[in-house]
DNA sequence: ATTTATGCAAACATTTTGCAATAAA
DNA sequence: TTTATTGCAAAATGTTTGCATAAAT
């Protein structure tokens, strides 16, 4: 909550998540923790299935219904993030209101963060009624030419 | 092309999407034109599946595979695009810079017209040194509450 | 004690593959 | 003509389901 009235995402780390899910009632269970905490740790998306293995390598049990369950309901929740990439769909922890750059030739995804002014989210909670909790801009380009 | 040097995607209807695959060299196949076609008539996003079946159901024969290669193609370029929705990979026709506000409880998307600042995407261009052709935002929030 | 969350195994759905045939330029 | 695109049928992936068990609050 600022001073605007806008209630905005302030997950910075793995432990703001995990403190977000509890103000959502949330249950923090051992392998919600998991997931978490490797999103948290990983630089690049993971897909579904790169979770469940990765985790289950590390001896840290999972099954597939609770990655999907979790993975679920963590982003509908702006936990972590989904994005679209090259046919996959990839999962990944947010910082902030960041978004990302799409280069349409080398493939590459860039962070970046860039926060859009209060009165401007301001402006379409009252054209829409909804409030926002975040958002994410993804931008498309190309690095060369 | 506008005055800042910008490039903006500018796609209103079904026969710019037609252009501006010839203009990046994509050949307009019959089934390539049913896609496009569909997706901008269509009022919801629709899935590869949907776009599929509802393709041959009007007797606008189109195999799974150009389906798929279509798509992919197609939104990689910012002809149209993909958005994920309760674990469902959706696809839509763009007009112009347009974004969506996700409601987390009600589950719709609302559509919404919003230009950025062009010195903001020249400032962007200038940082990651990526050319913007097309953006996107995503607000996510709650209606009710 | 009360729910939420897990996870198996099986069904179901989606996506990709190689490659010969076809059609757009 | 040349080259991108198609589409088949099968394989490979990805995702969901019901439901009994386990674990978090």
């Amino acid at each position: 909550m600022n001073d605007l009235g806008v209630k905005i995402n302030t997950i910075h780390c793995c432990k703001d998540a995990i403190n977000r899910c509890q103000a959502l009632g949330m249950r923090v269970s051992r392998q919600r923790r998991y997931i978490l905490e490797l999103l948290w740790e990983a630089k690049e998306h993971l897909s579904a299935r790169e979770i469940y293995d990765r985790l289950n390598q590390q001896g840290k049990n999972i099954g597939h219904t609770s990655v999907y369950q979790n993975l679920e309901a963590l982003s509908t929740q702006g936990i972590i993030e989904c994005v679209n990439h090259c046919q996959a769909r990839l999962y990944g922890h947010i910082s902030d209101n960041h978004s990302h750059i799409n280069c349409l030739d080398t493939n590459q995804i860039i962070d970046i963060h860039l926060e859009l002014p209060s009165d401007l989210i301001q402006l379409i909670e009252e054209k829409t009624g909804v409030k926002i909790n975040h958002y994410r801009i993804d931008f498309y380009g190309y690095k060369h030419n």
